[in-house]
Order: structure tokens, then C-alpha cells, then sequence
DNA sequence: AAGAAACATTGATCAAGATCAAAGCGCGAT
DNA sequence: ATCGCGCTTTGATCTTGATCAATGTTTCTT
């Protein structure tokens, strides 16, 4: 549940501080809300590209690959602005993993009102840049990496995100299935579930349930993921 | 070769064509012109983001995976436009693939003096966003494909970038070795090659030496790339 | 034009992960 | 509390592509 209202929150999270009324009040007019239901399509972009704001809950961006192959893009959670396209190569669909709320726009006037403003405008473009280099990383892995890396790395990925740490133990729970993991690593739902057993049975992490995970070793965990132990 | 000089050839290219003359002055004065020699790297980020823009010739830009392993996120062509990052979780570096002309910049104060008109902050966006759907659609080729699909996938995105169609027939020469195609698809050079030889067995494409590529049947070759025939 | 070096192809074998198949659990519904 | 569905785990086998190992071909050098 968001604390208050999704667009208020979309004002506070995405847009700078100095943002005037006129402005605010036309993004607001431009804006679609959105409650998310758990496991259906949140928004797919007919005809025209839509950012989205994710206020509360968790969705993973899919794109529809041919023969009902998907492929995970990347999964959003609270504060998240995700570009949703309308068609490339692929259809892509944004999809609720848990209930939540989001606003959307249509990307052509919300750029062209975010261009009124340079600074929004800058902030917008470092979102662009930090999606473009999360998606970058994710190429590295995908292309280069082994079952046992992947997962790895999808892990810590997800401590950072949704992690909590004390005691020097992390723990989160995971809002996305086996399956959503294995089409977001390209790979099968079974070797997802065999890499965690196997980290489990090497202690790398304790599992509650189908979604509690609590992460023990990050450092060993971060070298199961090929990543340099020393990663500074 | 450029037909001029590689910072006009920017203006032209990148900036919209409003931009004044003291912000030009300011662009030229952040740039650092290169002479980018085959085979050697041409730019590491050390320390800070490069913005490079290629003027002619060709370019890979390579993450360094752990072990030796590397992935090539992107290659680049006259025109483009890329962001070096310094450091993420992998280094990267920019690497020539021919004899060609670039100039960079540190990516903070560029994007600082960008932000001093929104009509090229937006222009830069548009270019981020379309860094970004490229790599969303390399992620799924790279999570979902087979060895075929990816190659055929390829020799057509190359096809759009520097092929040259007459007659029906698409040709190109390939300034990136099998090597490099391998390292883009997250494949062994064997596999490279024997999808070669099979795509040339199956008459869906020539080859002329090491580089040159002629391709016949571009909906053939869509239909092994796992594309929708008709991609509309 | 000949030779060397780098690059590409082909073949044989191997291994990681996919697929097929069958339990085993967790979790929401009653 | 129990039931039953759907998700997850585990097991057996198969396939794709990696790896190891020559051999063949371009291209560059001199």
C-alpha cells in the first residue's frame, strides 16, 4: 500500500524539488492511475510508448519473445519509472507481482511537458542512463554467465533492493515466482530451483517458505556470482 | 575516412540545429579528439563517464567479464553516439574495429552544458531511450535464442546498418571478426562459424572472404531469427 | 610472389542446462 | 484443520553448444 497518494509520491520520488504548480497540474492532467492486481497485465502499450510510475508493489516488465518463450526485461518495485514500449521487435507487458498502484503517461506529451523544465528534464535522461547501464549488466550476464552466476547475482540484485540486513544476515521476500526468475536469467525453472538447492545446501542462503530467502554471505555469495571478491 | 571534420560532423549529426554559437564554442572546448587505430582500444573510461561520438569507422564497445570472458554490448558506426561508463560492476572499454575518427567528452560537465538548452537534453534522451531498446531487445536475443536465431538475428541487424541492397540482394562487409560475433552473442567462435557454414549451405547467404556477406532472402533469414514473418 | 601469422573452418568429444516425468510442499479456500 | 491446486523440487535422459584439437584459408609483410 502506498503511504499516500500515488501522484504525490510520483512528485516527491521522480520530479525536483522546484517544480512549479502550472507544470505539476499539467502532469497531473496527463496522468492515468492504475490499481495493480496481483499476477494480470498492469499495462501494455497499444499504439504509443507509456512511463510508469510504480507507487507501491512489484511488476516485471515481459517482453513476449516468439512460441510463448518470454523474457523477463527487469522488474520494478516501489519509486520505480519504467519506460513500457509499444512495439519493437517485441511486445512488452508490464505485469503486477504483487497488488500495488502506478500512474502512467503517454511518453510523446509527457516528454514534451517534461521539456519545459531542464532540470526535469536531466533527471529524466539519468533514469534513462541508469536503466540503460542496469541493462547493460544484465547482457554481461545473460551472455556470459553460468546458471550458478546468475542466480548468484540475480540475489544480491534483489538484496539490494528489497533486502533487509541485521545481524549480518540479509533476508527478503522474493515477490516473483521460480518461473519469472528462470525467464528473467534465460533459464529453466528447474535449474533455477537445482542452483538453490544447491546454495542452500552450501549454507550461501536459508529459505522460508516460497518467497522468504536470507542471504548469510554476501562476500561468498558475490564470488559465486564471478563478480571480483574486492568489488571496489 | 570522414568527409570532414569529426567535431562538425557532430554538430550536424547530434545537436539540433538550433544550438548558438557559444554553446558550440563551449562542446568544442570539452571535446578530445581521437585517431582511432584497428584493433587497439581506442577509449577507457578511467575515472569518469565518456561521451563518444564516431565520426567514421567502426567500434565495439566490450564489458570485461571475469576469467577472460568479455562480452560486446554494442558495435558502433559513423554517426553513433555512445556512453563509455567508468566503472559498474564490469570495465569497459571502446575498441576499434577500423581505422577511424572519434571525439569524446567527460560525460558530467557535457550533460551540464547540455542542460543549458532542453531541446538538446531531449535530443540526447532520445538517444538514451533508443540505447535502451536495443539493449532490452539484445537481452531477450541473448536469454531466448538459439545459436541460429542469434546469428541470423545479427547478419540482419548489420543488414539495416551497413548493408548495401541492389538487386535484391543485401551486401556488406563485416568489420568485426567471428571472434567478435561470438563475444556480441554470447557464443564460442565454432559456433559462429558453423552457423555460418550452414546458413551458406541453406543458400540464405555468400561469403566472400572473411568480411564480405551477401545476404539473398531477408524473410528467410527473419523466419531463422525467430521474427515474426511479417513484422508489422 | 612467398611466407608467416592470424583468423576461420571442421571434426570429435564433453558438459551444462533443457526437457520430460514424477513426486513433494506451501498456501489459499472451504 | 483439511483439501486441493499450483508451485517447487527432484530425478532421468537428451540436446545444444562448449571445448579440445587439427586443418585450411585470408591477409599482411617483406
Amino acid at each position: 500500500m502506498a503511504l499516500y497518494d500515488p501522484f504525490d509520491r510520483f512528485i516527491d520520488e521522480v520530479l525536483p524539488p522546484d517544480v512549479g504548480k502550472p507544470l505539476l497540474s499539467g502532469f497531473r492532467a496527463l496522468s492515468r492511475r492504475l490499481n495493480a492486481v496481483k499476477g494480470t497485465p498492469a499495462l501494455t502499450a497499444n499504439g504509443s510508448d507509456q512511463v510508469a510510475f510504480l507507487a507501491s508493489g512489484s511488476t516485471k516488465l515481459v517482453a513476449h519473445a516468439t512460441r510463448g518463450r518470454e523474457q523477463v526485461v527487469s522488474f520494478q518495485f516501489a519509486d520505480d519509472l519504467v519506460l513500457v514500449p509499444a512495439r519493437n521487435a517485441h511486445d512488452y507487458t508490464l505485469t503486477a507481482l504483487e497488488d500495488g498502484e502506478l500512474i502512467h503517461f503517454n511518453a510523446d506529451p509527457f516528454f514534451t511537458l517534461a521539456g519545459e523544465q531542464t532540470g526535469l528534464v536531466m533527471v529524466l535522461m539519468a533514469r534513462a542512463y541508469d536503466s540503460l547501464a542496469h541493462c547493460r549488466e544484465k547482457s554481461i550476464t545473460l551472455g556470459r554467465a553460468s546458471a550458478q552466476e546468475k542466480l548468484a547475482g540475480f540475489l544480491l540484485h534483489m538484496a539490494t533492493r528489497i533486502g533487509e540486513t541485521k545481524a549480518g544476515k540479509t533476508h527478503m521476500n522474493l515477490p516473483m515466482s521460480r518461473s519469472d526468475i528462470a525467464d528473467a536469467l534465460g533459464l529453466s525453472i528447474e535449474t533455477v530451483s537445482r542452483q538453490f538447492t544447491i546454495l542452500r545446501d552450501q549454507d550461501l542462503l536459508e529459505t522460508s517458505g516460497r518467497s522468504g530467502i536470507t542471504l548469510g554471505d554476501l562476500n561468498a555469495l558475490n564470488e559465486r556470482a564471478g563478480h571480483l571478491p574486492a568489488n571496489a
